[in-house]
DNA sequence: ACCCAGGAAATTC
DNA sequence: GAATTTCATGGG
């Protein structure tokens, strides 16, 4: 990989195991939006971005050089080698190869953990473009204006003070009162969720899983999307699924440390292929 | 009208 | 304690 800055710019060339479309719709975030072909526009930590790809090279547009390193860089993983972790993997299940291969350009974002929670307690018994419009309307409402349009994802302490009622044109339905909760939580510190990612899996989790609303499954979620543990492994219905028709004979530890990558892999192969369940 | 959606809390057995 | 029901909302 090579990175070039221009002045307004910044340039990677010969990348491997990245692709824009794979990565950013393939469950794991629900902000980014597509522009145009190959381009993107989207924002983290504050920051707006419109991105874009052409085979092995990717623009990130009107970009400075620091934030690329502090942001961009750890957001979109640029520092594993997932071709590695591809080879390690294919050779725990054959599976495994043909979820590879049918995205071989997904990496696990590392967002803010603050965002991954929130959003993956809105995600729970929920569908995807419902999850994104709630999203959408919750950013557009508290978040700050970071662009033409575009809004950051509101902190803890700016969404405190407000009740499930404030919450109502949000549309999120029972999980309007897990959204309270979190945020009371979080911004006073009952939940640091700092801390927690400083944690074990197992400690952060029966940390997080103090706020009501979060179970497993939005505990692991938040830490694999946005705390960075890669053993992570979400378990939704796709998942369940999946481990017992095309996995019958493994368990989640027979993923190992990158287990949570694994399960990107096989999450988005199994959505994309319902047929494999059906009956 | 019915079913399901990247689950978890509340209730019942 | 384990199994089942309920929880809002919207799309198919």
């Amino acid at each position: 990989m090579l990175i070039e800055y221009t002045d307004y710019d910044v340039i990677l060339k010969n990348i491997s195991s990245f692709d824009l479309e794979q990565t950013l719709d393939c469950g794991q975030c629900f902000r980014w939006k597509k522009i145009s072909d190959n381009t993107y526009s989207g924002a983290a930590y504050g920051k707006f971005l419109k991105i874009s790809q052409s085979d092995d090279t990717i623009i990130f547009h009107n970009c400075s050089k620091s934030d690329f390193e502090n942001v961009w860089f750890s957001y979109f993983d640029l520092g594993t080698d997932y071709d590695s972790i591809k080879e390690k993997l294919a050779k725990i299940h054959p599976v495994l190869i043909e979820a590879e291969k049918y995205a071989p350009g997904i990496r696990i974002l590392k967002q803010e953990p603050w965002e991954a929670l929130c959003s993956f307690i809105i995600s729970q018994n929920n569908n995807i473009p419902r999850i994104k419009g709630i999203i959408k309307r919750l950013c557009e409402s508290f978040g700050n204006q970071i662009a033409d349009g575009e809004y950051s994802f509101p902190s803890a302490e700016r969404l405190c003070t407000y009740t499930v009622d404030d919450f109502a044109h949000l549309r999120s339905g029972f999980r309007a009162k897990y959204i309270v909760d979190a945020c009371q939580k979080v911004s006073c510190g009952e939940v640091d969720l700092a801390k927690a990612e400083k944690m074990s899996v197992g400690d952060a989790r029966e940390e997080l899983i103090k706020i009501k609303g979060v179970g497993p499954k939005v505990a692991d979620c938040t830490m694999l999307y946005g705390m960075g543990k890669k053993e992570c492994f979400p378990m939704d219905v796709w998942m369940k699924r999946a481990m017992k028709i095309l996995f019958p004979e493994l368990t989640p530890e027979s993923f190992g440390e990158n287990a949570g990558i694994a399960q990107q892999y096989i999450f988005h192969y199994s959505r994309m292929h319902p047929e494999l369940f059906e009956k």
